[in-house]
RNA sequence: GGCCACGUGGCGGAGUGGUUACGCAGCGGUCUGCAAAACCGUUUACCCCGGUUCAAUUCCGGGCGUGGCCUCCA
């Protein structure tokens, strides 16, 4: 099975060659670690997870190194530390906030249903690193210092907004910032900047006496480097080009420019390398039952907030997610949520069987897997998995092939069934389902058909309707399930 | 203002130069005391205007709409 993956830099899905099948490298744009996680953030988590567990697949666990940084230096950090820790000395109130961010962070999308990372480095733990970087920038000519700043110097890229698509000089007609007075050129942007007092500050490269801290680019192209150029015999020791790209480069699509972009300039300069990475990808933008998702419009929907506050199971946020092509923008919306509990739903009646004992061994169709492989067709491969549903309808077995193939091809796209069941929807919201009381009210409704009293019966089953219970009467007599 | 995406039936959402996506909902039927579930059948599509083509929802151009980005972070 051919995988084609949609490259931003060319504009175009293409076969996806690894530059070693034995070790497959992939870097992912993670969180600033200063508030709740978005369900926008949450995105990029999911899109890259279902990636992950491709790879994992096609060239096996073993082989494919998922990096995804904690950005843990950063200006948003400093001030909510300041605001939310007035009285704490900046450095310890930041550590409050990272740490506790973090935390939430990882909980979230462990809700979700992702794997781990195979490394997820920070960007403190990397400083030496984005130095060396800056110090090789400043020596070949493509950075320079300037009242204490480090600045990349963009003309000194002559390839500089490739993968925007942003021509060099036209880039400046429409700026609407105001340029820095110490830039060369207004298009220049930060490697490193002094710190202020009280501030995280660090050692500076390039000479300069006053400590600092890294610009915000810097950290993903020294962190590549680190975990997935270093380990495979490239990095800064090494002046072989071919050894200095790797694999896959993802993020939402709001990095495109200038992060991404700004990531390339520093890691091609600095290593020589032709391309930073082969593959560049990007998911897609989500907005909010139809609007922008801003904290002034008051739609700022948190990870947490839907799987605390709202008690949605994972799964269900999860689907919700991926119904979407990973490129396509998304309405987040609390029907879309709705629906796909209703869907999962099904999923989870004709898997409950084999999820509690599993007769065979179940197999993801080879459907869902070209499906996947066909640059992450996620809703194509659930459209498989709406079949194998169907078969499962159809049979009379409820450990059919089919069953166990839904169960897998579940699991493959990391879809945790156990919590999503009607029922269990229903008692987060309404509390449990007393069974004595429902199978009481069966046994009188059926007493009262045997006398054919259908006024008492109605009643009865008018009741049990209330108490979100809807019946089933079969030939072997009356069974139960919770409303969907 | 500049650059870049996206616009499919009631809703969600794939895909394609000519043939059913799929799911949810709706409608009709079978079944049922009546229902429900299940099964069978079925309605409503490709933003607008040009162009290319034997043929466009699918390619090209323009327009409209929505969104993203426009650098040291609002």
């Amino acid at each position: 099975m051919e995988l084609k993956l949609y490259d931003t830099l060319t504009r175009e899905k293409r076969p996806f060659k690894p530059l070693d099948p034995a070790n497959v490298r992939m870097y992912v744009c993670g969180p600033t670690v200063y508030d709740f996680a978005h369900i926008g953030n949450a995105r990029p988590v999911i899109v890259f997870d279902v990636l992950f567990r491709l790879l994992r697949h096609l060239y096996g666990a073993d082989h494919v190194t998922y990096v995804r940084n904690i950005t843990d230096v950063d200006d948003k950090i400093n001030a909510r530390a300041a605001q939310e820790y007035p009285a704490m000395p900046l450095n310890e109130a930041i550590r409050q906030v990272t740490e506790k961010t973090d935390k939430q962070f990882h909980d979230d999308v462990a809700a979700l249903g992702c794997l781990p990372p195979s490394i997820e480095p920070r960007a403190t733990e990397h400083i030496a690193e984005m130095r060396e970087l800056i110090e090789r920038l400043v020596a070949s000519g493509n950075a320079y210092v300037a009242e204490d700043n480090v600045l990349f110097s963009v003309p000194s890229m002559p390839d500089y907004g490739q993968l925007s698509k942003r021509p060099l000089d036209e880039m400046i007609a429409g700026a609407r910032v105001e340029v820095a007075a110490y830039k060369k050129d207004p298009r220049d942007f930060v490697l490193w900047k002094p710190s202020k007092p009280g501030e995280p500050a660090w050692p500076s490269p390039a000479e300069i006496k006053a400590p600092g801290r890294p610009g915000w680019h810097i950290e993903c192209s020294a962190m590549s480097m680190a975990e997935l150029l270093q380990p495979f015999g490239g990095g800064l020791v090494c002046d072989d080009p071919q050894k200095n790209v790797f694999d896959i480069h993802g993020g939402g699509v709001d990095l495109v420019f200038p992060h991404h972009e700004n990531e390339i300039a520093q890691s091609c300069c600095a290593f020589g390398a032709p391309r930073m990475a082969n593959v560049w990808m990007h998911n897609g933008f989500l907005q909010v039952e139809g609007e922008k998702m801003s904290k002034s419009e008051g739609n700022f929907v948190t990870i947490h907030e839907l799987l605390k506050d709202s008690s949605w199971p994972g799964a269900i946020l999860r689907f919700q997610m991926l119904k979407t092509h990973y490129r396509q923008p998304i309405d987040w919306t609390r029907k879309g949520t709705d629906s796909a509990a209703i869907e999962l739903g099904v999923f989870d009646i004709f898997t409950e069987g084999v999820r509690s004992r599993q007769t065979r061994a179940g197999k993801v169709p080879e459907d869902v897997l070209s499906a996947l492989a066909d640059d992450l067709n996620v809703p194509l491969a659930i459209s498989v998995l709406h079949k194998l549903a169907e078969e499962c309808r159809k049979s009379d077995d409820p450990w059919s092939q089919a069953a166990h193939d839904l169960r897998a091809s579940c699991d493959f796209l990391g879809l945790d069934l156990s919590e999503v069941s009607y029922r269990k929807l229903y008692e987060r919201q309404h509390g449990r389902i007393d069974e004595s009381r429902v199978s009481d009210l069966i046994n009188e409704r059926s007493q009262a058909r045997a006398n054919k009293n259908w006024k008492e019966s109605d009643r009865i089953r008018d009741e049990l309707a209330a108490m979100g219970v809807v019946l089933h009467d079969t030939k072997d007599g009356t069974t139960w399930e919770i409303a969907r």
